[in-house]
Formats: structure tokens, C-alpha cells, sequence
DNA sequence: ACGACAGTTCGGTGCCCACCGAAGCATCGT
DNA sequence: ACGATGCTTCGGTGGGCACCGAACTGTCGT
């Protein structure tokens, strides 16, 4: 039997508006590092430690020590899951939850969706995978390879070589949740999201982050990519 | 896209052990009132309306306002699953999750389950309308009649009408948030759930709340009430 | 009309905790 | 060996909020 002071335990952790904040970045699936942390929460190192330290005790993150580096990622599927949970609170409701409509919206999600502002679900990983059969990416430092540069240019007009401003990395690993498989993040991940998206080939469901493939879409990617998506 | 902020903020409301115990009580269905869950949390009326007011004005709870009494419940059932999910965090890890595991473990729960110390789940709501067309309970106030008090003696050696210590109700509908009907709470309902697993009529599946029927039971419950659950 | 009772509003008190800066401790690059 | 960097520990400060009791409003029973 569950008590009043374990809920209420759990739910401090995510109480705290920095914390929160942590934990919604640390969705995208990634390993961030404390100071990466603090930055883009806004509070000084000391305090972010702090934070971190509950989280870990709390079981909603793990760490891993890297040098002097302090990587932290979710503890499991099942916190990402909680907390798409309670994001779903806020999301404009489905005309009727339950049911059907439920189960629908939730395999709608597993075939395609976006995480942050790329492609995640299946559709993100499968995208992916062929960007590595194809050499387009490195399948072991998951970097970008001269031909996948040209492949970009191509495809976006944009040069992934060039320099830019931010500091957010050109590809990055995202681990899904649901497929458990990596797929293509970072500043690319979102440049191709964008792209697919103004093109036409996939268009969102509703107002959620549920994405479907549209048939020209389907025709685009089998012939750069030579899949298809089922 | 969710802000942290409004993470936080619904994470607030249940990071307080008081609001937290005044979720886990209503998780039984039942509308109570203000003073209940003072009694019930162990602070004063007043602290209470406050925690109240935040609940409601939250989204997690409704009112219903009746006389001098201020009847309070969950918002709907998605707040009832929410705080379920939240609740599992705690329950001693089922082997694996996802995939056929949890949807097969979602479907057990659905037939039969524990709510707090009763019977639910279609199980609960099967007896529950039995003992109604069978005369022991009254349909209309959901009182136990003679007859019901009689097949409880028989049933349990242990007299319904007898004085008891504390102020829990013998009877109690309790409304079920996945068959969405009410089934037997109270102490009448725990009592009957206790000799249901004491009897082997009634297993638990695992460590969880998941309940179900024996051959033994199944023919008992054939035997006195004239049902059988699918 | 009367007290009894459910609930509310309103100050006041005290605790918890998020935050920071400064100092300390590892690790990395040169 | 050196400073730079990432992280941590440690006081100290301030704000938010859970709590209560007292006084008040509205409803119910007699």
C-alpha cells in the first residue's frame, strides 16, 4: 500500500520548477551533463548539483561519471512515460479519451512522432537506420560523413559544415522510448524535421506530437532513402 | 510544448503529504466531504478547505456543492489512472514492462482487482450487482437488507449489525474507473474480500492489486450468488 | 427562534527549501 | 607544473506555504 508521504515524496521531486525543467529537457532521451543542466535552467552549478542529487535519490534519474564530467539520463522508459503522463494534462484534450480513440492515439504515436523538434517513434528510427546503410551517417560516432554533407546540401539547401552560432551539436543520439533504438537528434535532426514537415511528406495529427507519413512522403523516402515505412 | 512551470505546478498539488492523502482517499470513487478528509488527513477544517481550493481550482477534483456539505472527487478518470501510474512507482517491480506484459497485466487488472482492501474491476461490479438482484443489498440506498445480513453470517460468521469501534461505514458504493460502475466498499466489502482470499476463492496475481478467480471460487461464487465471471 | 454543525475567511507563526557565492577538489589540456 | 574547467560542499538569506485558532456565514434540526 502506497502512502501519502511516498506520493507526495515523489511528486516534490518534479514540484520545483528547476527540477521540472531538468527533467523535460532529459526527455529527449540524451545524456546531459550537470553544467549543461544549469544552463538551460537558468541556475548557478551549485544549485543544479543539489537538484540532481534528489533526482537520483529519488530513482527518476541515474548518473554515470565520465572524467570530471557528470553525465544524467532518465533511470528508465517508465519515468519518460510518467512524465509524458503528466504532460498529456496539458495538452488540448482528444475530443473523448478512453476507449478506442486511446488506443488508436497511442499507436499513432509509436509509428511517428516528434520529440522536441525532430523525429522520434518509428518513423525517427527508421529514417535513421537508413542514413547509416546508406554511409550517410557513421554507424559507430553517429557522425555525419562527407556523404551525408552533400545529401544534406541537396536536400536542405543548408550546409551542415558551416559554422553557426549556437552551441547545440549538428547530430546527436536520441534514445526513443518506444522503439528503444537511437535516432537522428540534434541541430540536423531538427533541420530534416523541419524540412519533411514544410514539404508535405509528413504532417501532424491533430495538435499533439503525433506525425504521419502522407503518400508523397512515403514516395520521397523510398527513393533518397529507399525504405518504407510501414 | 509543456512548460516546466505548469509541470511544477500540477506536480505541487500532489507534493504535499496532506493533499497527497486526500488524492489516495478519494482513489476509492466516492465523493467525500471536506470534514471526512480533515478527519481523515489529520488537519484542521480550515487547513483543509485550503488544500481543497488548490485541488479543485487544479483540475484534480471536482465539487458538488449540497446543503451545508461540500462533496469533493477526482476530476475524471484520467486523474484516478495519473495517480495510479504514480502509485506503481512503488509497488515491487513487476519482472518486465512493455509489450505483451503490461498489456496482458493491464487486462488482468480490468477483470479483477483490489481497490484499496474491496473487490473492483469487473469481479467487484459482478458480485456487487449480484448481491443487489439477489435481494442483499437494497438498490436504491445500497443498504444491506436482512436477507444480506443473514448470507453475510452464514457467509462469514460475523454479524453485520454487531457494534462496531470505528466510524467506517458497513456498506459503501465505491465507483469502479474502468468498468465505471459502483461495486461493494466499505467494511462490508473488505471483510468479504478477506474471506474471498482466505478461502482461495480468490488469488492475488503476483505482488500487485490484481486479482483472480479460482475453480473454487468460481463455483462458490456459482453456488451463492448464481453468477459466473467471465 | 434557537443551538448545533459544516464550511469558510483571515491573520499570525514557524518551518522548509531554492538560491547564491565562495572555497575546495578532482580532472583535463598545455 | 600550471591554469582552466566541471563539479561539489558549505554557510547564509529570503520567500513561500502548511498549519492553527478565532471569528464569521450559511444550513439543518428541533
Amino acid at each position: 500500500m502506497i502512502s501519502a508521504a511516498d506520493l507526495a515524496g515523489l511528486a516534490a521531486l518534479l514540484a520545483d520548477e528547476t527540477r521540472a525543467g531538468i527533467c523535460l529537457a532529459l526527455l529527449d532521451g540524451r545524456a546531459w551533463t550537470a553544467s549543461e543542466l544549469a544552463a538551460h535552467a537558468g541556475v548557478a552549478p551549485s544549485t543544479a548539483t543539489g537538484h540532481l542529487h534528489r533526482l537520483v535519490e529519488g530513482g527518476l534519474l541515474v548518473q554515470r561519471r565520465q572524467g570530471r564530467h557528470r553525465y544524467v539520463q532518465l533511470a528508465d522508459p517508465s519515468v519518460a512515460q510518467l512524465l509524458e503522463d503528466l504532460a498529456a494534462r496539458f495538452e488540448p484534450r482528444p475530443a473523448r479519451t478512453g476507449g478506442l480513440r486511446a488506443a488508436t492515439a497511442s499507436a499513432a504515436l509509436r509509428r511517428g512522432r516528434t520529440c522536441y523538434d525532430h523525429l522520434a517513434g518509428r518513423l525517427g528510427v527508421t529514417v535513421t537506420e537508413a542514413m547509416i546503410g546508406r554511409g550517410l551517417l557513421d554507424s559507430v560516432g553517429f557522425a555525419l560523413t562527407p556523404a551525408g554533407r552533400s545529401w544534406l546540401i541537396e536536400l536542405l539547401g543548408w550546409d551542415p559544415a558551416q559554422p553557426r552560432p549556437g552551441r547545440r551539436p549538428l547530430v546527436r543520439a536520441c534514445l526513443d522510448w518506444t522503439e528503444r533504438r537511437e535516432h537522428l537528434g540534434g541541430l540536423v535532426g531538427a533541420k530534416l524535421c523541419e524540412r519533411l514537415l514544410g514539404n508535405g511528406w509528413v504532417v501532424r495529427i491533430g495538435s499533439g506530437r503525433a506525425v504521419r507519413l502522407t503518400a508523397a512522403g512515403d514516395a520521397a523516402l523510398r527513393d533518397r532513402l529507399g525504405i518504407t515505412v510501414g
